[in-house]
DNA sequence: CTAATTTTTTAGACTAGCCTAAAAATATTT
DNA sequence: AAATATTTTTAGGCTAGTCTAAAAAATTAG
Protein backbone atom coordinates (compact mmCIF):
# COMPACT_ATOMS: atom_id res chain seq x y z
CA UNK A 1 0.00 0.00 0.00
CA UNK A 2 2.71 2.36 1.00
CA UNK A 3 6.40 2.53 0.54
CA UNK A 4 9.28 1.90 2.66
CA UNK A 5 10.21 5.96 2.16
CA UNK A 6 6.50 6.83 2.65
CA UNK A 7 6.15 4.81 5.99
CA UNK A 8 8.89 5.67 7.36
CA UNK A 9 8.38 9.48 6.32
CA UNK A 10 5.11 9.28 8.55
CA UNK A 11 6.47 7.53 11.30
CA UNK A 12 9.04 10.31 11.82
CA UNK A 13 6.68 12.64 11.43
CA UNK A 14 4.27 11.04 13.78
CA UNK A 15 7.43 10.88 16.79
CA UNK A 16 7.87 14.44 15.96
CA UNK A 17 4.17 15.52 16.67
CA UNK A 18 4.49 13.36 19.46
CA UNK A 19 7.55 15.32 21.30
CA UNK A 20 7.84 18.58 20.15
CA UNK A 21 3.53 19.54 19.52
CA UNK A 22 1.86 20.33 16.31
CA UNK A 23 3.12 21.67 13.51
CA UNK A 24 6.24 20.03 12.36
CA UNK A 25 9.31 21.81 10.22
CA UNK A 26 11.31 20.53 7.42
CA UNK A 27 14.99 20.21 8.88
CA UNK A 28 13.27 18.40 11.88
CA UNK A 29 12.15 15.21 9.14
CA UNK A 30 14.80 15.90 7.49
CA UNK A 31 17.21 14.66 10.15
CA UNK A 32 14.49 12.16 11.15
CA UNK A 33 14.73 10.44 7.65
CA UNK A 34 18.51 11.16 7.15
CA UNK A 35 17.76 13.18 4.05
CA UNK A 36 18.19 16.88 2.97
CA UNK A 37 15.72 19.72 3.24
CA UNK A 38 14.96 19.88 -0.59
CA UNK A 39 14.20 16.22 -0.61
CA UNK A 40 11.95 16.83 2.21
CA UNK A 41 9.60 19.46 0.76
CA UNK A 42 9.32 17.01 -2.76
CA UNK A 43 8.03 14.19 -0.31
CA UNK A 44 5.43 15.88 1.53
CA UNK A 45 4.01 17.33 -1.23
CA UNK A 46 3.53 13.79 -2.38
CA UNK A 47 2.35 13.14 0.96
CA UNK A 48 0.19 15.48 1.07
CA UNK A 49 -1.64 14.74 -2.29
CA UNK A 50 -2.33 11.52 -0.78
CA UNK A 51 -3.85 13.21 2.25
CA UNK A 52 -1.28 11.79 4.61
CA UNK A 53 -1.07 15.13 6.41
CA UNK A 54 -1.60 18.86 5.66
CA UNK A 55 1.35 20.57 4.74
CA UNK A 56 1.36 24.71 4.06
CA UNK A 57 4.29 26.04 2.81
CA UNK A 58 7.00 27.67 5.15
CA UNK A 59 4.34 26.52 7.85
CA UNK A 60 5.36 23.12 8.54
CA UNK A 61 3.27 19.71 8.21
CA UNK A 62 0.81 17.97 9.87
CA UNK A 63 -0.96 14.44 10.20
CA UNK A 64 -4.18 13.80 8.85
CA UNK A 65 -5.96 11.05 10.86
CA UNK A 66 -4.83 8.78 7.84
CA UNK A 67 -1.48 9.37 7.80
CA UNK A 68 -1.80 9.24 11.85
CA UNK A 69 -2.90 5.39 11.32
CA UNK A 70 -0.67 4.26 8.82
CA UNK A 71 2.23 6.10 11.39
CA UNK A 72 1.12 3.91 14.16
CA UNK A 73 0.35 0.62 12.65
CA UNK A 74 4.14 1.07 11.31
CA UNK A 75 5.38 1.78 15.10
CA UNK A 76 2.99 -1.22 16.14
CA UNK A 77 5.02 -3.42 13.33
CA UNK A 78 8.17 -1.90 14.29
CA UNK A 79 7.95 -2.53 18.12
CA UNK A 80 6.35 -6.44 17.71
CA UNK A 81 9.57 -7.37 15.49
CA UNK A 82 11.63 -6.00 18.26
CA UNK A 83 9.92 -7.82 20.63
CA UNK A 84 10.39 -11.42 18.46
CA UNK A 85 13.93 -10.36 18.03
CA UNK A 86 14.43 -10.00 21.67
CA UNK A 87 12.53 -12.41 23.29
CA UNK A 88 12.28 -15.10 21.18
CA UNK A 89 15.64 -14.90 18.78
CA UNK A 90 17.62 -13.53 21.80
CA UNK A 91 19.01 -10.22 20.60
CA UNK A 92 20.24 -8.07 22.89
CA UNK A 93 18.45 -4.68 23.13
CA UNK A 94 20.68 -2.24 21.55
CA UNK A 95 20.84 -4.79 18.23
CA UNK A 96 16.74 -5.16 17.56
CA UNK A 97 16.36 -1.48 16.14
CA UNK A 98 18.33 -1.64 13.26
CA UNK A 99 16.63 -5.19 12.10
CA UNK A 100 13.29 -4.02 13.07
CA UNK A 101 13.67 -1.01 10.25
CA UNK A 102 13.40 -3.23 8.12
CA UNK A 103 11.18 -5.67 8.90
CA UNK A 104 8.93 -2.77 9.78
CA UNK A 105 8.16 -2.33 6.07
CA UNK A 106 7.07 -5.83 5.14
CA UNK A 107 3.58 -6.19 4.41
CA UNK A 108 1.14 -8.63 5.22
CA UNK A 109 -1.86 -7.37 7.86
CA UNK A 110 -2.08 -11.84 8.63
CA UNK A 111 2.05 -11.47 9.22
CA UNK A 112 1.62 -8.63 12.17
CA UNK A 113 -1.28 -10.48 13.77
CA UNK A 114 0.02 -14.00 14.09
CA UNK A 115 3.05 -12.62 15.07
CA UNK A 116 1.18 -10.36 18.05
CA UNK A 117 -0.46 -13.79 18.75
CA UNK A 118 2.81 -16.01 18.90
CA UNK A 119 4.53 -13.74 21.64
CA UNK A 120 1.89 -13.55 23.31
CA UNK A 121 0.15 -10.17 22.88
CA UNK A 122 2.84 -8.00 24.37
CA UNK A 123 2.39 -4.38 25.92
CA UNK A 124 5.59 -3.74 25.55
CA UNK A 125 8.80 -3.69 23.44
CA UNK A 126 12.41 -4.94 24.75
CA UNK A 127 12.86 -1.13 25.33
CA UNK A 128 9.87 -0.34 27.36
CA UNK A 129 7.99 1.38 24.59
CA UNK A 130 4.05 0.76 24.51
CA UNK A 131 2.87 -1.33 21.62
CA UNK A 132 0.26 -0.44 19.77
CA UNK A 133 -3.19 -2.44 20.06
CA UNK A 134 -4.54 -3.80 16.76
CA UNK A 135 -7.00 -0.72 16.82
CA UNK A 136 -4.43 1.54 17.03
CA UNK A 137 -4.73 2.29 20.69
CA UNK A 138 -1.52 3.08 22.50
CA UNK A 139 -1.71 2.53 26.37
CA UNK A 140 0.48 5.12 27.58
CA UNK A 141 2.50 3.74 30.45
CA UNK A 142 2.95 5.52 33.55
CA UNK A 143 6.56 5.09 34.57
CA UNK A 144 8.77 7.40 35.68
CA UNK A 145 12.40 8.55 35.88
CA UNK A 146 14.93 6.41 37.89
CA UNK A 147 16.29 9.70 38.71
CA UNK A 148 13.23 11.32 41.04
CA UNK A 149 13.42 8.37 43.50
CA UNK A 150 14.31 9.25 46.72
CA UNK A 151 16.84 7.08 49.18
CA UNK A 152 15.31 3.71 50.27
CA UNK A 153 12.73 4.10 47.74
CA UNK A 154 12.78 1.00 44.57
CA UNK A 155 11.52 0.72 41.46
CA UNK A 156 11.30 -2.20 38.32
CA UNK A 157 13.59 -1.30 35.77
CA UNK A 158 10.94 -0.80 32.76
CA UNK A 159 11.71 1.33 29.91
CA UNK A 160 14.24 3.79 28.46
CA UNK A 161 14.24 7.49 27.43
CA UNK A 162 17.68 7.38 25.24
CA UNK A 163 17.45 4.82 22.80
CA UNK A 164 21.05 5.06 21.69
CA UNK A 165 23.20 1.98 20.93
CA UNK A 166 26.01 3.26 23.18
CA UNK A 167 23.29 3.74 26.01
CA UNK A 168 21.89 0.27 25.92
CA UNK A 169 25.05 -1.25 25.39
CA UNK A 170 26.47 0.50 28.59
CA UNK A 171 22.71 -0.51 30.56
CA UNK A 172 23.60 -4.44 29.22
CA UNK A 173 27.16 -5.14 30.56
CA UNK A 174 25.94 -3.69 34.04
CA UNK A 175 23.16 -5.69 33.91
CA UNK A 176 20.62 -2.69 34.26
CA UNK A 177 17.95 -5.10 32.18
CA UNK A 178 14.26 -5.02 31.56
CA UNK A 179 12.45 -6.17 34.88
CA UNK A 180 15.51 -6.15 37.28
CA UNK A 181 14.28 -4.71 40.63
CA UNK A 182 16.46 -1.12 41.88
CA UNK A 183 16.54 0.03 45.34
CA UNK A 184 17.85 3.20 46.02
CA UNK A 185 20.49 3.16 48.94
CA UNK A 186 22.24 6.70 48.60
CA UNK A 187 21.73 9.70 46.72
CA UNK A 188 24.76 12.50 46.03
CA UNK A 189 23.69 16.26 46.59
CA UNK A 190 26.63 16.84 44.99
CA UNK A 191 26.65 15.03 41.36
CA UNK A 192 23.10 13.68 42.03
CA UNK A 193 24.61 10.19 41.29
CA UNK A 194 22.89 7.71 43.02
CA UNK A 195 24.10 4.47 45.39
CA UNK A 196 21.54 1.46 44.88
CA UNK A 197 21.03 -2.02 45.12
CA UNK A 198 20.32 -4.49 42.17
CA UNK A 199 17.75 -7.06 42.61
CA UNK A 200 18.11 -6.64 46.44
CA UNK A 201 21.98 -7.41 46.33
CA UNK A 202 24.35 -6.20 44.04
CA UNK A 203 25.85 -2.80 45.12
CA UNK A 204 26.11 -0.44 42.22
CA UNK A 205 26.82 3.41 41.80
CA UNK A 206 24.80 5.01 39.01
CA UNK A 207 25.83 8.47 37.52
CA UNK A 208 22.72 11.25 36.92
CA UNK A 209 23.22 11.01 33.27
CA UNK A 210 22.18 6.98 33.45
CA UNK A 211 19.20 7.60 36.05
CA UNK A 212 17.56 10.16 34.35
CA UNK A 213 17.39 7.93 31.53
CA UNK A 214 15.89 4.92 32.74
CA UNK A 215 12.49 4.63 33.13
CA UNK A 216 10.64 2.76 36.53
CA UNK A 217 7.69 1.21 37.60
CA UNK A 218 7.64 2.41 41.37
CA UNK A 219 6.85 -0.31 43.99
CA UNK A 220 5.26 0.32 46.91
CA UNK B 1 24.73 -5.03 -0.15
CA UNK B 2 22.73 -6.32 -2.88
CA UNK B 3 18.94 -4.59 -3.70
CA UNK B 4 16.02 -6.42 -3.38
CA UNK B 5 15.58 -6.40 -7.16
CA UNK B 6 19.11 -7.80 -7.90
CA UNK B 7 18.74 -10.56 -5.51
CA UNK B 8 15.45 -11.37 -7.08
CA UNK B 9 17.28 -11.48 -10.38
CA UNK B 10 20.01 -13.54 -9.49
CA UNK B 11 17.89 -16.02 -7.18
CA UNK B 12 15.56 -16.61 -10.57
CA UNK B 13 17.85 -17.45 -13.03
CA UNK B 14 19.98 -19.65 -10.69
CA UNK B 15 16.51 -21.68 -10.07
CA UNK B 16 16.65 -21.28 -13.98
CA UNK B 17 20.04 -22.91 -14.50
CA UNK B 18 19.75 -25.53 -11.88
CA UNK B 19 16.69 -26.83 -14.04
CA UNK B 20 17.45 -25.69 -17.86
CA UNK B 21 20.81 -26.20 -18.07
CA UNK B 22 23.73 -23.32 -18.40
CA UNK B 23 22.92 -20.50 -20.68
CA UNK B 24 19.80 -18.46 -19.45
CA UNK B 25 18.16 -16.51 -21.83
CA UNK B 26 16.26 -13.09 -21.36
CA UNK B 27 13.18 -13.95 -22.42
CA UNK B 28 12.87 -16.58 -19.36
CA UNK B 29 14.33 -14.24 -16.70
CA UNK B 30 11.94 -11.61 -17.43
CA UNK B 31 9.04 -14.15 -17.07
CA UNK B 32 10.44 -15.11 -14.25
CA UNK B 33 11.65 -11.35 -12.15
CA UNK B 34 7.25 -10.08 -13.96
CA UNK B 35 9.15 -7.34 -16.35
CA UNK B 36 9.76 -7.00 -19.27
CA UNK B 37 12.87 -8.46 -21.77
CA UNK B 38 14.05 -4.92 -21.97
CA UNK B 39 14.19 -4.17 -18.80
CA UNK B 40 16.11 -7.60 -18.30
CA UNK B 41 18.99 -6.72 -20.98
CA UNK B 42 19.33 -3.27 -18.74
CA UNK B 43 19.80 -5.44 -15.51
CA UNK B 44 21.32 -8.13 -16.46
CA UNK B 45 24.70 -5.55 -18.29
CA UNK B 46 24.67 -3.94 -14.49
CA UNK B 47 24.85 -7.66 -12.86
CA UNK B 48 27.49 -8.41 -15.29
CA UNK B 49 29.57 -5.41 -14.24
CA UNK B 50 29.31 -6.14 -10.70
CA UNK B 51 31.00 -9.55 -11.94
CA UNK B 52 27.74 -11.17 -10.32
CA UNK B 53 27.07 -13.22 -14.00
CA UNK B 54 29.01 -13.62 -17.37
CA UNK B 55 26.22 -11.96 -19.97
CA UNK B 56 26.88 -12.09 -23.84
CA UNK B 57 24.89 -10.53 -25.90
CA UNK B 58 22.19 -12.98 -27.53
CA UNK B 59 23.57 -15.63 -25.89
CA UNK B 60 22.07 -15.60 -22.62
CA UNK B 61 23.50 -15.50 -19.10
CA UNK B 62 25.32 -17.55 -16.45
CA UNK B 63 25.73 -16.94 -12.62
CA UNK B 64 29.48 -16.52 -11.35
CA UNK B 65 30.84 -18.13 -8.47
CA UNK B 66 30.05 -14.96 -6.67
CA UNK B 67 26.45 -14.55 -8.36
CA UNK B 68 25.42 -18.33 -7.03
CA UNK B 69 26.06 -17.62 -4.12
CA UNK B 70 24.30 -14.18 -3.32
CA UNK B 71 21.54 -16.67 -4.82
CA UNK B 72 22.00 -19.38 -2.48
CA UNK B 73 22.03 -16.92 0.56
CA UNK B 74 18.52 -15.38 -0.54
CA UNK B 75 17.25 -19.14 -1.48
CA UNK B 76 18.08 -19.87 2.34
CA UNK B 77 16.49 -16.93 3.61
CA UNK B 78 13.88 -17.35 1.63
CA UNK B 79 12.90 -21.07 3.19
CA UNK B 80 14.60 -20.74 6.68
CA UNK B 81 11.71 -17.43 6.86
CA UNK B 82 8.60 -19.80 5.33
CA UNK B 83 9.74 -22.10 7.37
CA UNK B 84 9.19 -19.99 10.53
CA UNK B 85 5.88 -19.10 8.99
CA UNK B 86 4.62 -22.32 8.31
CA UNK B 87 6.05 -24.07 11.70
CA UNK B 88 6.15 -20.96 14.38
CA UNK B 89 3.57 -18.53 13.25
CA UNK B 90 0.99 -21.69 11.87
CA UNK B 91 0.72 -20.25 8.04
CA UNK B 92 -1.17 -23.03 5.83
CA UNK B 93 1.56 -23.98 3.33
CA UNK B 94 0.10 -21.83 0.33
CA UNK B 95 0.53 -18.47 2.59
CA UNK B 96 4.12 -18.19 3.26
CA UNK B 97 5.78 -18.08 0.03
CA UNK B 98 4.19 -14.40 -0.68
CA UNK B 99 5.52 -12.98 2.96
CA UNK B 100 8.56 -14.81 2.32
CA UNK B 101 9.35 -13.43 -0.90
CA UNK B 102 9.45 -10.17 1.20
CA UNK B 103 11.35 -11.72 4.25
CA UNK B 104 14.14 -12.94 2.01
CA UNK B 105 15.82 -9.61 1.47
CA UNK B 106 15.76 -8.39 5.11
CA UNK B 107 19.58 -7.25 5.21
CA UNK B 108 21.47 -9.21 8.68
CA UNK B 109 23.86 -12.28 8.31
CA UNK B 110 23.01 -12.76 12.32
CA UNK B 111 19.35 -12.95 12.20
CA UNK B 112 19.45 -15.52 9.39
CA UNK B 113 21.75 -17.26 12.11
CA UNK B 114 19.70 -16.70 14.79
CA UNK B 115 16.59 -18.09 13.22
CA UNK B 116 18.16 -20.98 11.96
CA UNK B 117 19.06 -21.45 15.55
CA UNK B 118 15.76 -21.04 16.89
CA UNK B 119 14.25 -23.08 14.10
CA UNK B 120 16.37 -26.42 15.43
CA UNK B 121 18.20 -26.05 12.10
CA UNK B 122 15.55 -27.21 9.82
CA UNK B 123 16.67 -29.33 6.72
CA UNK B 124 13.41 -28.67 4.19
CA UNK B 125 10.93 -25.84 4.24
CA UNK B 126 7.27 -26.37 4.27
CA UNK B 127 7.09 -28.05 0.75
CA UNK B 128 9.57 -30.09 1.17
CA UNK B 129 12.80 -28.20 -0.57
CA UNK B 130 15.96 -28.37 0.94
CA UNK B 131 17.31 -25.26 3.02
CA UNK B 132 21.37 -24.41 1.99
CA UNK B 133 23.23 -24.35 5.12
CA UNK B 134 25.62 -21.55 5.90
CA UNK B 135 28.37 -22.60 4.10
CA UNK B 136 26.13 -22.61 0.84
CA UNK B 137 25.67 -26.75 0.49
CA UNK B 138 22.28 -27.66 -0.49
CA UNK B 139 21.58 -31.32 0.70
CA UNK B 140 19.92 -32.78 -2.36
CA UNK B 141 17.15 -34.65 -1.05
CA UNK B 142 16.19 -38.74 -2.56
CA UNK B 143 12.36 -37.90 -2.58
CA UNK B 144 10.73 -39.39 -5.11
CA UNK B 145 7.11 -39.15 -7.40
CA UNK B 146 4.54 -40.66 -5.47
CA UNK B 147 3.34 -41.52 -9.22
CA UNK B 148 5.59 -44.16 -9.12
CA UNK B 149 4.95 -45.92 -6.41
CA UNK B 150 3.13 -49.85 -7.11
CA UNK B 151 0.47 -51.41 -5.62
CA UNK B 152 0.96 -52.13 -1.62
CA UNK B 153 3.67 -49.92 -1.77
CA UNK B 154 3.64 -46.98 0.72
CA UNK B 155 5.70 -43.37 1.31
CA UNK B 156 5.63 -40.58 3.39
CA UNK B 157 4.77 -37.17 1.97
CA UNK B 158 7.92 -35.28 1.49
CA UNK B 159 7.53 -32.22 -0.87
CA UNK B 160 5.64 -31.15 -3.88
CA UNK B 161 6.56 -30.47 -7.44
CA UNK B 162 4.52 -27.86 -8.20
CA UNK B 163 4.48 -25.12 -5.51
CA UNK B 164 0.80 -22.97 -7.06
CA UNK B 165 -1.41 -22.18 -4.65
CA UNK B 166 -3.95 -23.70 -6.24
CA UNK B 167 -2.48 -27.35 -5.75
CA UNK B 168 -1.07 -26.53 -2.22
CA UNK B 169 -4.64 -25.33 -1.15
CA UNK B 170 -5.75 -28.48 -2.54
CA UNK B 171 -3.95 -30.55 -0.64
CA UNK B 172 -4.51 -28.91 2.38
CA UNK B 173 -7.66 -29.22 2.09
CA UNK B 174 -7.72 -33.00 1.16
CA UNK B 175 -5.16 -33.18 4.25
CA UNK B 176 -2.43 -34.50 1.82
CA UNK B 177 0.28 -32.50 4.05
CA UNK B 178 3.82 -33.13 4.56
CA UNK B 179 4.82 -36.12 7.12
CA UNK B 180 1.78 -37.89 6.49
CA UNK B 181 1.54 -41.86 5.20
CA UNK B 182 -0.05 -42.69 1.95
CA UNK B 183 -0.19 -47.15 0.92
CA UNK B 184 -1.05 -47.15 -2.81
CA UNK B 185 -3.99 -50.00 -2.67
CA UNK B 186 -4.70 -49.57 -6.63
CA UNK B 187 -3.70 -47.84 -9.34
CA UNK B 188 -6.20 -47.36 -12.60
CA UNK B 189 -4.28 -49.00 -15.54
CA UNK B 190 -7.16 -46.54 -17.59
CA UNK B 191 -6.00 -43.13 -16.04
CA UNK B 192 -3.54 -43.55 -13.74
CA UNK B 193 -5.41 -42.18 -10.75
CA UNK B 194 -4.60 -44.49 -7.70
CA UNK B 195 -6.64 -45.77 -4.47
CA UNK B 196 -4.64 -45.08 -1.36
CA UNK B 197 -4.98 -45.29 2.69
CA UNK B 198 -3.85 -41.58 4.41
CA UNK B 199 -2.26 -43.23 7.75
CA UNK B 200 -3.03 -46.39 7.14
CA UNK B 201 -7.04 -45.68 7.72
CA UNK B 202 -8.61 -42.89 5.52
CA UNK B 203 -9.58 -44.55 2.03
CA UNK B 204 -9.09 -41.64 -0.49
CA UNK B 205 -8.68 -41.43 -4.55
CA UNK B 206 -6.04 -39.56 -5.90
CA UNK B 207 -5.98 -38.20 -9.50
CA UNK B 208 -2.34 -38.79 -12.12
CA UNK B 209 -2.39 -34.80 -11.56
CA UNK B 210 -2.18 -35.11 -8.10
CA UNK B 211 0.26 -37.59 -7.77
CA UNK B 212 2.51 -36.60 -10.19
CA UNK B 213 2.99 -33.53 -8.33
CA UNK B 214 3.25 -35.03 -4.87
CA UNK B 215 7.19 -35.87 -3.63
CA UNK B 216 7.50 -38.85 -0.84
CA UNK B 217 10.40 -40.74 1.20
CA UNK B 218 9.46 -44.66 0.12
CA UNK B 219 9.08 -46.71 3.23
CA UNK B 220 10.49 -50.01 3.33
C1' DC C 1 12.66 48.93 11.37
C1' DT C 2 16.18 47.65 8.58
C1' DA C 3 20.02 44.26 7.99
C1' DA C 4 21.94 39.86 8.63
C1' DT C 5 21.05 35.10 9.33
C1' DT C 6 18.54 30.98 9.05
C1' DT C 7 15.10 28.10 7.03
C1' DT C 8 12.53 26.58 3.28
C1' DT C 9 11.48 26.13 -1.41
C1' DT C 10 12.56 25.89 -6.34
C1' DA C 11 15.27 24.50 -10.24
C1' DG C 12 17.85 21.29 -12.46
C1' DA C 13 20.12 17.00 -12.44
C1' DC C 14 21.14 12.19 -11.04
C1' DT C 15 20.26 6.83 -10.26
C1' DA C 16 17.60 2.53 -10.06
C1' DG C 17 14.15 0.16 -12.38
C1' DC C 18 10.80 -0.04 -15.42
C1' DC C 19 8.14 0.57 -20.04
C1' DT C 20 7.00 0.84 -25.34
C1' DA C 21 8.32 0.88 -29.99
C1' DA C 22 11.68 0.22 -33.38
C1' DA C 23 15.92 -1.96 -34.99
C1' DA C 24 19.04 -5.78 -35.20
C1' DA C 25 20.22 -10.45 -34.67
C1' DT C 26 19.04 -15.20 -34.58
C1' DA C 27 16.18 -19.20 -35.55
C1' DT C 28 12.79 -21.56 -38.32
C1' DT C 29 10.30 -22.58 -42.57
C1' DT C 30 9.73 -23.27 -47.15
C1' DA D 1 19.28 -20.01 -49.56
C1' DA D 2 15.72 -16.85 -49.06
C1' DA D 3 11.75 -15.50 -46.60
C1' DT D 4 9.42 -15.36 -42.37
C1' DA D 5 8.98 -15.51 -37.53
C1' DT D 6 10.92 -15.04 -33.05
C1' DT D 7 14.09 -13.22 -29.75
C1' DT D 8 17.00 -9.77 -28.13
C1' DT D 9 18.82 -5.31 -27.96
C1' DT D 10 18.67 -0.26 -28.48
C1' DA D 11 16.59 4.18 -28.08
C1' DG D 12 13.96 7.24 -25.69
C1' DG D 13 11.11 8.20 -21.90
C1' DC D 14 8.82 7.60 -17.23
C1' DT D 15 8.53 7.53 -11.81
C1' DA D 16 10.32 7.46 -7.07
C1' DG D 17 13.53 9.26 -4.43
C1' DT D 18 17.62 11.71 -3.86
C1' DC D 19 21.14 15.67 -4.27
C1' DT D 20 23.37 20.59 -4.85
C1' DA D 21 23.04 25.31 -5.70
C1' DA D 22 20.38 29.30 -6.00
C1' DA D 23 16.20 31.99 -4.88
C1' DA D 24 12.66 33.31 -1.71
C1' DA D 25 10.58 33.69 2.70
C1' DA D 26 10.81 34.00 7.59
C1' DT D 27 13.25 34.92 11.69
C1' DT D 28 16.56 37.21 14.59
C1' DA D 29 19.74 40.97 15.68
C1' DG D 30 21.26 45.50 15.87
MN1 LIG E 1 13.38 0.81 17.71
MN1 LIG F 1 11.86 0.04 20.69
MN1 LIG G 1 8.59 -20.17 -1.77
MN1 LIG H 1 9.32 -23.24 -0.41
Amino acid sequence: MYSTTEENYLKTIYKLQAQLGTFINTNAIADGVNTKAASVTDMVKKLSEKKLLSYEKYKGVQLTEKGKKVAVETLRKHRLWETFLHNQLGFTWDAVHDIAEQLEHIQSNELVEKLDAFLGFPSHDPHGDPIPGRNGVIKESNFILLSVLKKGEKGIISGVVNHSSLFLQHLEKNKLTLGKTITITEVSSFDLSMAALLEGKEKIQLSNEVVKNILIKKLA
